[in-house]
DNA sequence: CCCCAGGCGGCAG
DNA sequence: CTGCCGCATGGG
């Protein structure tokens, strides 16, 4: 492998690459990445083109290597600070693990899960459509609903054999047809909905920079709510995934409600004064607390 | 046939 | 603003 294609990453405190990788890997078929020996396979497109990279630890660094494509010096801080971003990598996350270690129902988090980090979608029109996919319907069909999408609209690259993927573009979605979608077993209102968000993106009527410069989170919020198909469960998940919004509780969930209710936080999904005090005491690390009781669920005899 | 799944929009009150 | 209802679609 061509050295100079090889970028290096300093690995924070309390970041573990495991945890990343068994997110990443955690029982579902997900289209945009494959992981294999404990490297992570990654198409990204950069300046319109679209290069393989790999990802793996390699002593007190992540390596990101270009397996397939070209990258410039200025592609080369692109990916570093992609690669930051996606897994949270800037973040101390020790004022997290402080607030956790002073809930006795939560705090053997700090040890079993240690170093797992808010994994990030880059790309808010991907994280909006993961939301309308996944809206209702288990996580296993919602992958699988996702990979048709990706697989018939999305860029690929081609490396041993393999193909790997990107998320299809706005400006592609906003050209489906109703009735390509719906062959997908998208249902009517979610393929209505993925095309008009579609539109929405590429015609920049809603776009990341946009919302990310409006003021306050209930201003952002408010941006994602008016449109069709995206709710407050959509809006939380988009900004908190997104946009990194530590506010970003997607309330309702039905993950998070089972996890509140397996620690006995809650004993019924109607006992929102309950998750709020529960909040409130992790202020400014909300979205941190509702993704350590995602991975949570992966446990299996909490009882 | 039933209920559920990482909800949403619409419409009464 | 809140509460309820219909809706789609596959899976157990």
């Amino acid at each position: 492998m061509n050295t100079d294609q090889q970028i290096l990453v300093p690995i924070p405190a309390l970041f573990s690459f495991q945890e990343c990788l068994w997110f990443l890997n955690r029982n579902y078929d997900d289209c945009l990445h494959v992981i294999s020996d404990n490297t992570i396979y990654k198409a990204l497109e950069i300046d319109g083109e679209i290069v393989l990279t790999s990802i793996r630890e390699s002593g007190p660094f992540l390596e990101i290597a270009v397996l397939k494509g070209n990258v410039s010096p200025a592609s080369k801080n692109y990916l570093v600070a992609y690669v930051t971003e996606w897994f949270d990598m800037q973040r101390s996350i020790q004022p997290f693990y402080d607030l956790l270690a002073l809930d006795g129902r939560l705090a053997y988090m700090v040890h079993d899960f240690k170093g797992l980090r808010l994994i990030g979608i880059d790309n808010l029109f991907e994280a909006i459509c993961w939301c309308i996919i996944g809206q209702q319907i288990n996580l296993s069909f919602a992958y699988k609903v996702k990979r048709r999408l990706v697989e018939r609209f999305g860029g690929k690259i081609e490396h041993d054999g393999q193909h790997y993927f990107v998320f299809p573009t706005a400006e592609v979605l906003a050209q489906a047809t109703m009735d390509e979608l719906k062959a997908m077993q998208f249902s009517e209102k979610k393929a209505e909905y993925i095309i008009g968000i579609a539109k929405a993106f590429a015609s920049g009527a809603l776009s990341k920079s946009a919302i990310e410069a409006l003021p306050d989170f209930t201003s952002r919020k408010r941006a994602l709510t008016d449109h069709k198909g995206i709710g407050a469960w959509t809006a939380n998940y988009a900004l908190m995934k997104s946009l990194k919004e530590p506010e970003g509780i997607p309330h309702g969930d039905i993950g998070l409600l089972n996890a509140l209710s397996h620690h006995n936080i809650i004993q019924d999904r109607s006992e929102t004064l309950k998750i709020e005090a529960l909040f409130n005491a992790f202020k400014g690390w909300e979205s941190y607390l509702v993704f350590y009781l995602w991975r949570s669920l992966a446990v299996k005899d909490l009882s």
